[in-house]
DNA sequence: CGGTCAGTTTCCGTATTATGGATATTATTA
DNA sequence: TAATAATATCCATAATACGGAAACTGACCG
């Protein structure tokens, strides 16, 4: 009848599609909200939530507005130790060779979360945390990602998220950050160039063939982060994204 | 046909019976693991599967085991920041105040959920952790939350979580936890005696018409947190418990 | 190196399950 | 208190998810 005939158990989708819509709104919505944003049908949208209600991943609150529940926290916990962890040594050898912040993030709609961080021994460092979400056009991470996709997509993600400028190195139009991509995928790397804090510069590249787009980086000051350090660190994070990247597809052990 | 008609939707209702089930497991799985614990028949595990793989909320290795995946992440953050940081000030006025840890946990099924924690400045402290489960019969949290509720629905909650001594000090059987209920119910706030671990004191309280039973205590060595420190603390911990009611109870900014 | 087997994935007819229009109920505002 | 808008429930319908059976894949062993 729809659009899309995916093969998947509808329902499910559609229960996923609201957390989603919950999330997205602040984490708390109303039962009309909800049917504005979705073209489903206000009892179809009130059984869902019903389902979510009594299990426990969404909690209706007195003023029967719903918001996200506490089960979905565990779930987010464990999958974030999942991926956190698998990546953090590649990350601390990075800052033990390097002696700058390493991150790694993932593509979540049309933004970045960060989901691992070690910082650097510096005392100025960055200041990322894990849990995070930030743009893609003026992020390291999120720009190597966005190089990693298609032109459409691209498009349709900046569009969705929009492009402040953070700083007057930020890139703030749709074409200048295709030629961006462009770039970025000849070098194989991404800069971000002072473009989401003045004096903070950061390399950064796509894990390979991940399951969801992500990509690791370094970032420090641009006193310390110059031309010698990318020299330095680009293989580095190259041989650290390989790694992970096996691992990802890798036989985990029993 | 079943054993319950709930009313909710079953397939998703089994969607995230997998998505717990992962999660017990320790965050990856099998199919015919799966299987085993469910009672479902392969053919619809496999089906749900393929549509949480498809919206990105369940990873498929490269060994074809399942694990969670990374768009759970920020469902998991967002519900923990809806709770968590209505609570933290609240937990850090206490700690301040107290020079003890603070934490808050809520009711998740048979066991609490720890969402917000403000670690005490001794370096000796406690090392709770945010999204930890805990059981509710030898914590503070827990017994506090227990007293709220009906005796049937503690019976219940124990009787599917277990009763497990971690220490000596533990309360191991249902008629010695009712009678604990009762004198927390009198006294108003609940006092974890070293029950799950040997020199570790906590008094907690119930954060009164919650939405989802929670509450929050203050802990630390028995040596620093006793009498006279419980003389100070049962009155912050009201006021403190009191004025998340309120902001729950209310009604959100537009 | 070929054969066997357990585990995984796809297929497809069936009927159980979710669906959503219509309606009742409850909050909110005037 | 009455009017209005939001939320919650009902129930006949058919579309949807279901799961038995069969195909497929990779692993292990002879």
């Amino acid at each position: 009848m729809a659009e899309k005939a995916s093969g998947g158990v509808q329902s499910v989708e559609r229960a996923f599609e609201l957390l989603e819509l919950i999330t997205n709104a602040g984490g708390e919505v109303t039962l009309s909200e909800l049917s504005s944003f979705t073209s489903l049908p206000l009892p179809t949208i009130h059984r869902l939530l019903r389902t979510l209600v009594s299990l426990g991943y969404v909690r209706q609150l007195a003023n029967r507005r719903y918001s996200l529940g506490p089960r979905l926290i565990r779930l987010g916990e464990v999958a974030n130790k999942q991926l956190g962890s698998l990546a953090r040594p590649h990350l601390k050898n990075l800052v033990e060779t390097l002696g700058e912040s390493a991150n790694m993030a993932v593509l979540d709609s049309e933004m970045v979360v960060y989901i691992a961080q070690v910082p650097s021994p510096h005392s100025m460092r960055m200041f990322t945390e894990v849990g995070r979400r930030a743009h893609t056009h003026d992020t390291g991470v999120g720009k190597a990602i966005l190089a990693q996709l298609e032109d459409d997509t691209v498009r349709d993600i900046v569009t969705r998220a929009g492009m402040p400028t953070p700083t007057e190195m930020s890139i703030g139009n749709i074409s200048d950050l295709m030629l961006e991509l462009k770039r970025i995928r000849e070098r194989g790397y991404s800069i971000d160039e002072q473009e989401q804090e003045i004096g903070v510069r950061c390399f950064a590249m796509a894990v390979p063939d991940a399951p969801t787009p992500m990509a690791i980086s370094v970032s420090g000051p641009v006193s310390r982060v110059d031309e010698a350090f990318a020299e330095r660190a680009v293989p580095l994070l190259q041989s650290a994204a390989e790694q992970i990247s096996a691992q990802l597809n890798a036989a985990a052990a029993s």
